[in-house]
DNA sequence: AGACAATATCGTAATATTGCAATATAAATA
DNA sequence: TATTTATATTGCAATATTACGATATTGTCT
């Protein structure tokens, strides 16, 4: 069906579920990872870095703010946009406490 | 078009968005968090935990583990699903690079 | 106000995902 | 071998995602 039975699972998972997918596509990962490069939040050149039209970036940055991900600041003409650390923060906890089950684990089994 | 052009992204991008993917469902996000529960990797029991088919179920643990973030055993009649380390280290490092930027930069901007 | 730059939205085509019933496969056991 | 149990695969309908051209919007500058 392509629908998601959000209602079937907690609002923690689908929170969750809601940040990875955001994370889910490679000019996603492309956008987070050049917002880190050039630290100053400098935005629009994010277009001429990557190998999309100007529509399709704009409507992945529409996501990842969506997401929680990204936050997107008026400056004058342009936008500036930089990371969001409300959303990472969510995944750092999960993926620590993962990291931390599979220390105790030590591939006891598998 | 729904085709992602992965051509025209890193290696190491593509990688951490499939990653980032098959966690972008909150029934994946269940799955891995019943099997930290069950701490031993009982499996099958998943579709008994779960609000959803077992033909369902079935396609998510396979989409999973072509990610690389768990792993299938045979264990006589059954099989034993359990977390993947490669794939979770792969992620924690990425969210790792994240928070040592987002201490460093405190809010300096937006 | 008019022109320009930067970004967002709309519309749409191509493709992917989700979910499940029906069915197939594989292993264990009677 | 037949039956049962556990899991996978197939096929398909409904919906979502991706990408982009065309166009609208918003802010700046003259």
């Amino acid at each position: 069906m392509g629908i998601t039975k959000t209602e079937c699972f907690t609002e923690g998972q689908n929170q969750l579920a809601t940040l990875a997918k955001a994370l889910g596509h490679p000019a996603r990962i492309a956008i987070i990872q050049h917002l880190i490069k050039v630290n100053s939040c400098v935005c629009g050149d994010i277009v001429n870095e990557l190998p999309l039209a100007q529509p399709t970036i704009s409507q992945h940055l529409k996501e990842l703010k969506n997401a929680g991900l990204i936050k997107g600041n008026f400056e004058g003409n342009a936008i500036c946009y930089c990371l969001n650390e409300d959303g990472f923060e969510t995944l750092k906890s999960f993926f620590e406490h993962i990291d931390l089950y599979l220390e105790n684990k030590k591939n006891k089994c598998c």
